[in-house]
DNA sequence: TCTTTGATTGTTAGT
DNA sequence: ACTAACAATCAAAGA
């Protein structure tokens, strides 16, 4: 709960790092658009890019998307997202490093797919400046597709992180 | 009608 | 090194 001990220490650097109290951000940038039938009238200047990836959500998020499956099959009444998101909070802090592992593995794996993305990503940018995506291009973008080993290893448990046991 | 906000924590990228 | 912003969600309320 709320003693901050063994993890403490580990994190000590952390804990000077929390100079922001007010963790109160909230300032989204408008990308929510339902609006796929009608943009407003002014268009802005808002730079589509459906090649750019989105960051990877992290083990708190991923831990999250089931959470709040969870919450809501428990609570249907509750639409407020404020709610499963303090709801959520409150467990993501009591659950422990072993069970916060796999969603941090896969939280991982979604940063390692995302720095593929955005490896990509950056590459077009690159190459988008002298010449927008055209047939030609392709070739620029296709530096290793196949080439690529493609190894799947889902059975990455290398987590021997269990201090914290009340 | 459409846009924004709200609340969580973690991560990412920029300065 | 530190800060600021953003990642999903989804309904309600404001302009």
């Amino acid at each position: 709960m709320k003693n901050a001990k063994g993890k403490g220490a580990a994190r000590a650097s952390k804990e000077s790092l929390k100079p922001v109290d007010d963790r109160k951000v909230g300032k989204r940038k408008a990308s929510g658009k339902p609006g796929r039938s009608s943009a407003p009238k002014k268009e802005k200047k808002a730079k589509k890019d459906p090649n750019k990836p989105k960051r990877p959500p992290s083990a708190f998020f991923v831990f999250l998307e089931e959470f709040r499956k969870t919450f809501k099959a428990e609570n249907p009444n509750v639409k407020a997202v404020s709610v499963v998101g303090k709801a959520g909070g409150e467990k993501w802090k009591s659950l422990s490093s072993a069970e916060k592992a796999p969603y941090e593995s896969k939280a991982a794996k979604r940063k390692a797919e995302y720095e593929k993305l955005i490896k990509a990503y950056d590459k077009k940018q690159a190459s988008s400046a002298d010449d927008e995506e055209s047939d030609k291009s392709k070739s620029e973008v296709n530096d290793e597709d196949d080439a690529s080993g493609e190894e799947e290893e889902e059975d990455d448990e290398e987590e021997e992180d269990d201090e914290d046991d009340d």
